[in-house]
DNA sequence: CTCCCAGATCGTAATTATTCCGATGTAATT
DNA sequence: AATTACATCGGAATAATTACGATCTGGGAG
């Protein structure tokens, strides 16, 4: 997903781009990682000073509704928001400590299948798995 | 895990039990499910009137440290504890339109030992699979 | 059984994250 | 250029969680 890809997209669904809007996606596009909506709010304060975080939260829902932003929510309560690159479905190993992170490869498909079997009646929309523990850095230093 | 073995447990381990932590035990206990700590407050207030939230939050944190109690974090940012049925480790089945859940029975432990392979300089301490849609009547129901 | 005190609770205030709202601005269409 | 539906802004409101000083108490020592 380049960056015009998305906007093309987003016009074809007759989504508004707004320059707000337009750098959010630069931010989440820049690095392949997840941010926190303060993250994101201080970014974009670089190019617009003003900016809100009733437009970041509104923005990255609408994102989310589109299919465009995932949202994490990481034990201990921490919201982070990510950009959904289609082609690379992925989960994360967190540390407790730090808030470092990395990507997994690995995804419990066998374990999905099995329950949307089991499931018939219900309708199954997305999931979660991350792995939380201490980080090679965080877990010498203990405390 | 009933009652009295958490009881001895908690002694044996030095913690003081005190009749507002004996009763947001006993909610715990009382049915296999999970509660919100407004939930857990409302419960209690029926014998206690005047606990705090401070109270009901630093016992469910210290109860998650002795490892007695899970923390959940929902997609939406849901917070929820139940009990740790040691012996019966499980994820969840969770509607996004009316919050009902059901129990699963599979975990990826496949993954887990992979997961452990391929990272072993980090220190897993957890995790989550959680899965996400609509139930029977909600899917019906739409909006 | 009574005394004692580390630690637990209460009441309330502070903090943090998120959402709401009225006034104003603007992208895109006509 | 005018129109309008929708976005944004600034700041206030709400909700969840945490902090803190004053007070209380569970349970061990004597
Ligand atoms: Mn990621
Ligand atoms: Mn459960
Ligand atoms: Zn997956
Ligand atoms: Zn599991």
């Amino acid at each position: 997903m380049t960056l015009n890809e998305t906007l093309s997209r987003l016009k074809g669904q007759g989504v508004k781009i707004t320059p707000q809007r337009l750098e959010i996606l630069k931010v989440l596009l820049d690095e392949e990682r997840y941010y926190s909506a303060e993250e994101i709010l201080k970014k974009v304060q670089e190019s617009y000073p003003a900016i809100s975080y009733d437009t970041v939260y509104r923005t990255l829902y609408l994102f989310k509704k589109l299919g465009l932003v995932l949202e994490l929510n990481f034990q201990g309560g921490y919201r982070r928001f990510e950009f959904n690159r289609q082609d690379r479905h992925h989960h994360h190993l967190v540390c407790l400590k730090c808030g470092c992170s990395q990507k997994l490869s690995c995804c419990p498909t066998d374990c999905l299948t099995r329950i949307k079997e089991e499931h018939p009646e219900f309708a199954i929309t997305s999931h979660s798995f991350e792995i939380y523990g201490y980080c090679e850095v965080c877990r010498k230093v203990k405390s």
